[in-house]
DNA sequence: CGTTACTCTAGAGTGATACTCTAGAAACGG
DNA sequence: CCGTTTCTAGAGTATCACTCTAGAGTAACG
């Protein structure tokens, strides 16, 4: 079974690669299954005997690379990164995989649509639920040191991500051509602001 | 001219409206051109004399909602009104608009594509360009008073828009129930850090 | 080697649907 | 009342997602 599981492996993982490709240069619409088939060398049997449909296809490559973008995030922060470090890597991790990962990116904000994402819906929340919780690791120390001010996990991921996400929607769209990470340092700063608390003027503690 | 002119009108937006409804309902590959023209009593004749295919219906949508969200955000400031009110402001037009506005935002927002918006790129560029001078005018008496601190016109928006969007797009992808104007008043805090310059502790300016 | 069971490949066929085309009705201008 | 333009009508066409049937490849077991 080993090589026939290898060779499954890639007509399965050709298709994806190829969905990806192909909704990249076309978008959803645009894409043909014959285009799929073809880039990836599969017969119509081969296509529709993985995938249910197009759709399938299009929910399954979403949470792979929700999965690649998480991780991403997740590797950002680790527990001895302070709050205003720990702010600024996560950002730059998102910004960074955005503009690396263009493709992947543009998949994920861009093409994906909630219609036929819901299908996933529970796969999709426990992705999110889990990066939620690995950022939490890093958070809820800080919040309660009181470095970072108090407010839901939700709420710190949109000030984080959400103004990024205003550049980097414009950037992958093709309205803008500006690459976004040029906002790297003033989305940094204003998010500085809005999250981590002012300083007491006494750095006692960490001078010890 | 003045009746066929009105009637034109009526068949025409009657179109239009369907395509929102049935948008709304089924999405933009569910959405049938056979659906939106039976909604709106239309002929395929005269579907596509009015607009050449379905993604120009959409398109000419998409121009029509904007300029409605736009009026709603403009309508939010005034000269008269200082920093934080501004932005408060400015925060609750969005949420406002989103929520009393579900079918319009969930079109803007969840359904338009990048993709067939593309032929009509330069129409869009020009009204965000009247938003963005329309704030321009509340916003730079402000900046130029030391009263908002100093960013680009779109980096400002990112930080107004930027995390409310986060709440608003989950909600209107149905992934989450909760209302986002929930979250308006820690929304306004946090773009106020952001972007508000902090009191230097005389309000004697005001007290004149 | 033979048999059975299963997974995957192959491609012709089908139904739905976006869009085209031709013809005529309705409104308006002179 | 005629000519022109705008709009309506719906039959026709091409494309595409998806189905169906048949069979090739592989493994497990005797």
């Amino acid at each position: 079974m080993s090589r026939k599981a290898a060779q499954v492996a890639t007509a399965r993982d050709d298709l994806l690669a190829a969905g990806l490709a192909v909704f990249d240069r076309d978008g959803f619409d645009g894409a043909t299954v014959a285009a799929i088939r073809t880039r990836a060398r599969a017969s119509n049997g081969s296509f529709f005997h993985f995938f249910g449909s197009k759709k399938e296809l299009a929910g399954t490559l979403f949470l792979e690379i929700l999965a690649r973008y998480h991780a991403a995030v997740v590797a950002a922060v680790d527990e001895s990164c302070g709050a205003r470090e720990g702010v600024a890597r996560l950002i730059r991790a998102h910004l960074d995989w955005v503009v690396n990962s263009r493709r992947e990116a543009r998949y994920l904000f861009e093409i994906s649509r909630s219609e036929w994402t819901e299908g996933i819906r529970g796969a999709q929340r426990a992705q999110n639920s889990r990066l939620a919780e690995a950022v939490e690791r890093w958070r809820a120390p800080l919040v309660a040191r009181g470095e970072l001010l108090p407010m839901t996990s939700s709420v710190f991921f949109s000030q984080i991500i959400g103004p990024a996400q205003i550049f980097c929607r414009a950037w992958l769209s093709g309205r803008d051509r500006a690459d976004p990470r040029e906002q790297a340092e003033i989305l940094i700063a204003c998010a500085i602001r809005a999250v981590v608390a002012p300083d007491v003027a006494d750095k006692a503690g960490e001078a010890v």
